[in-house]
DNA sequence: GCCCTTTCCGAACGATCGTGCTTTTCTTAG
DNA sequence: CTAAGAAAAGCACGATCGTTCGGAAAGGGC
């Protein structure tokens, strides 16, 4: 790995942090300069246009999600286990200074239309395809009633994360977290079998 | 009503439309002055300064919600049925071209203090403790368990909005609303009293 | 150690940002 | 109708935005 490369790396790992705060937009090519020690049109060549710098922002975010939240996940067992790691992963995740880069990003991108949003479109998808998959496993293995709706255990498992990065980082309210997971109990409880005794 | 205030509502009419998409800090004086057929100046001359006219955007939106939102559901009878037209409505409400602008402003200002941010936050306890009202109420009349936790259902019904505020608009499901009033009828029941039979 | 390539800097560009002034135009009360 | 006051325009300012370009500095393969 050459130099730039290198630099680039250590560029996005700090504009993730700084998108986190104040979004992909409030992104700036001068303030990003000077926290790398750079200077503008230093920076600015490893990325050819603002726009490109905002993709690469988002390609950097969903690789650490992917390794802090998605792949420990997939690697333990099938079902509710994984099920329960994930939104464990997750809100530590969304916990981190700044919050979820995605939140953030979705909620600036959803009414601009152009290649920012498809790329946010395109991750925000799989993250709830995600969900959908590991309920589904979760259904084959027995551990959740094969009549439940994935789709709906998606959107409201996505609603508990939601609620919790809202009323823990607006509302600075301590409890968001007990409540997210007892809300998250009260999904899992909902979408279990009846036991046939 | 002078001439002044006249205009000042226009502006700020406009301006609240304008915030649901590109955030409060994505307002521009000179974008807005144009809007309005105004100069940059003599737009600005309404506000003193920029951080006063996003004061000004975020009350004017508040009395929006107020009349469109919180009065129609505090109008109607007490308990559930008040739940159900406040969960109707404020559907309606985040359903509008742009979304809910203090979704938009909430995730965009939760990380930067300032008296907008305390602004926001006052509006969204506002809120949040108004869930908590209605939901108290209904437990008074009898319609949910005296043991359910207030602030518990007030950040689950959150959720479930965020979630479809989300679904609907980033990810284009038309499938949101029904999930989210299947979410809703679920809290709903999950906090009726056990039937004495 | 040389040479070509990559990386980075310095300076500048047009545009737009928020914000002050001064002056002109419009409202409105007496 | 007129004079006082409010509303709007006009113009300019310093700052910062994203972006371009030519040259200096550093990197890396031989």
């Amino acid at each position: 790995m050459g130099k730039g490369e290198q630099t680039r790396a250590a560029v996005l790992d700090q504009a993730v942090q700084v998108a986190r705060r104040v979004g992909l937009n409030g992104l700036t090519i001068g303030t990003l300069a000077e926290q790398a020690e750079l200077s503008k049109s230093g920076l600015f060549g490893h990325f050819r246009s603002k726009e490109a710098l905002q993709l690469q922002v988002i390609e950097h975010a969903r690789s650490r999600f992917e390794e802090q939240v998605a792949r420990p996940a997939l690697r333990g067992p099938r079902g509710e286990p994984r099920l329960r790691t994930l939104f464990e992963r997750w809100l530590e995740w969304s916990a981190a200074p700044g919050g979820c880069p995605f939140v953030a990003a979705a909620t600036e991108f959803d009414d601009r239309p152009g290649v920012v949003r498809d790329r946010l479109l395109q991750d925000e998808r799989d993250m709830f395809d995600m969900i959908v998959t590991v309920f589904r496993t979760g259904v084959a293995e027995g551990h959740f009633r094969a009549d439940a709706d994935p789709d709906q255990f998606a959107q409201d498992l996505y609603g508990v994360l939601l609620a919790r990065h809202h009323t823990l980082r607006m509302l600075g309210d301590e409890q968001a977290d007990v409540r997210a997971r007892r809300a998250f109990e009260a999904l899992i409880t909902a979408a279990r079998p009846i036991p046939s005794d």
